[in-house]
DNA sequence: GTCTATAGGAAGATAGAC
DNA sequence: GTCTATCTTCCTATAGAC
């Protein structure tokens, strides 16, 4: 204890975003967060002193380099276009634990936070996605709007399938979606 | 004012509806609630003793009743698959005003609800939902594993176009996948 | 950097008049 | 059946000790 961290920063931000994802910005209460993050509220103040919506966006800009860092890149990077999908796939898989996790950019994009400080983010993180799937399908052979609407396609089919998910209560949705992910790219 | 309603009760759960697919559960507060209805409060808790968690509920079982009436009921008529799906489509589109409305079903998972009153109602739905459009798929000659496959993917075809329209700010990924529907489970 | 304690306000819910 | 007024609880945020 005392003036030494009693969380790494890494953890920090990864249970605040476990916190977001499973209960929505509304949904997640300084008492939630503090709990979820072992801290009390004031020292979450002392290193947000922005609060909650300053947690929020820090954990939305965490998301976007995870994305670019384990799902951009590897798309962009040479080889085969379903190596390159597959490397993706398990890093996906993992990030949304076998589907048990619901998608950030889902929970929030609710309510007063569509035309909030979020909603920028959200969009360029799903265009990015988006982008970076379709430049995969026209390296498969694709012409360029056939690519990209597949690309959103499978975007959309990743989020519905994690939605599914958890109005199910079993993570299948989400794994038949993996299993079928490269086929309707490719 | 005085003794008769000012608000008729399915218009009252139309926009108690709206109200939550807008903004969650936990982002639908009382008084967030009050002005889309028009009522005070207390009048809210006159017609709903249960307070919010039996506006959700009763929200629930009506959208339960739409989609009965609406899109299970149709999808089991007799007479060309293709032309039931049509029947459906028209209804669904209307539903989620075009893909600016998000879905009751994704709005209403989050968080402790995911365990709580909502749960079952929410799985039943998409299960029939899902088992429905297997029949159409059956009907048009797939088999009973293929089917539901194809039924369940366009489930979530569905739910994703609707988070991605919300994300991207545009009703234009939901367009796609009415548009794309047909062909995807027959 | 973390804590206990608390201020200030919004949220859910109720009482009682009309 | 609807309203104004109010109660209690919870939430966000801050103050100040260690």
């Amino acid at each position: 204890m005392g003036r030494t961290a009693s969380i790494q920063d890494d953890e920090l931000m990864t249970r605040l975003g476990t916190a977001f994802r499973d209960f929505g910005y509304q949904g997640a209460t300084l008492s939630l967060l503090a709990e979820a993050t072992g801290l009390q509220k004031a020292s979450l103040y002392h290193r947000f002193p922005g609060g909650k919506e300053q947690m929020a966006r820090e954990v939305l800009e965490a998301a976007q380099s995870w994305l670019e860092d384990h799902v951009l890149g590897p798309l962009r990077s040479s080889g085969d276009p379903a190596a390159r999908l597959a490397a993706m796939t398990n890093k996906v898989d993992e990030f949304y634990a076998g589907g048990r996790q619901a998608c950030l950019l889902n929970m929030l994009s609710s309510g007063r936070n569509i035309d909030g400080p979020f909603a920028a983010a959200i969009k360029g993180m799903f265009q990015a996605w988006i982008s970076a799937f379709a430049a995969v399908a026209m390296d498969a052979g694709a012409d360029k709007k056939a690519a990209r609407i597949r690309a959103q396609r499978v975007i959309a089919l990743m989020q519905g399938s994690l939605v599914l998910s958890r109005g199910l209560g079993t993570p299948q949705p989400f794994r038949d979606f993996l299993k079928s992910a490269p086929a309707e790219l490719l």
